[in-house]
DNA sequence: CTCATTGCAAAGCGTTTGCACCAGT
DNA sequence: ACTGGTGCAAACGCTTTGCAATGAG
């Protein structure tokens, strides 16, 4: 979910905000990571994040990388997933919910979706279970669209 | 999802019977890997395991469990879940489709639960988005009766 | 007898931590 | 100045792999 301009500035002006208010510096690691994040098209991994920073010219270490994460998820700006592939991917977001996640087993494209109906019957689920719903997670692995066609493509040739 | 006697007896045939037919040697270690993961309750880490097989008497090395998990999930006789811990659980299983997970975020416990509601649902958001769908995980976080007890008992004393 | 499995210890991999140095406030 | 951040390298925890010894067919 691709942010606009406008958006990566509020959520990087509520970062600055948050950490003063915490008394915490605001560093330029801490302002070009969460900038980075904020502006990419979403669930990077740590190492993803980084090397998209060097790209632009950052040369931030890995701890720092892996610190200020941690930080803009207790600030409430980003977002942990673990989709099984042995890394976890971040994801900048504003303050929406939760949602699924459509995740390619081929090239490990990840598409978002949301539906109030899956949602609201899971919290149904979770009732009858007695169940306190804190947050859920849903995945749909398969193959994307392209990975589809690719796969045609060659099947043809 | 604890299984019979029964069930145990019947999945350890079929995987030695699996085994047979690939060629590949039936061993003690292999034996007795599936025979404890059959019998347990179910979302065994490879080290949970390892420590099950250890009260029963068997000293069995971390290599071995791992890949007799791997050739059981091959078989079809197993599954692996990532519950985002930091860890890999197993599941001895029968054939049965997908099936959703709560999840404890305070005690780790893991219910399963089945869907089909929800199921189709998932199916037809796929469809909608030109997704091929191979797998789901819904996983439910938050915390079990057990626990929500066991906080409101906390709360009172 | 042959080939795959076993177990150990070492390597791998993403992530975290200890510590000396550096930078916001 | 003080407090906390940064970066490196070493530590970590789970999992995988290399290899010599062992065992199943």
């Amino acid at each position: 979910m691709k942010l606009s301009r406008d958006e990566v500035a509020d959520l990087l002006e509520r970062f600055r905000r948050w950490l003063r208010d915490q008394r915490l510096p605001v560093t330029r690691q801490r302002d070009v990571v969460a900038e980075t994040l904020f502006e990419a098209e979403g669930h990077l991994s740590a190492d993803g994040l980084q090397r998209r920073l060097r790209e632009r010219g950052h040369r931030i270490g890995t701890a720092t990388i892996y610190r200020t994460l941690d930080v803009l998820v207790e600030a409430g700006l980003a977002r942990a997933h673990d989709f099984g592939e042995g890394v976890r991917r971040f994801e900048g977001s504003p303050d929406r919910g939760d949602h699924g996640h459509l995740v390619c087993a081929r090239c490990g494209a990840v598409t978002e979706f949301t539906n109030e109906r899956v949602d609201r019957m899971l919290g149904f689920l979770a009732d009858e279970n007695g169940f306190l719903l804190q947050r859920h997670r849903v995945e749909l692995h398969g193959l994307c669209r392209d990975c589809q066609k690719r796969d045609l493509e060659a099947l043809r040739a």
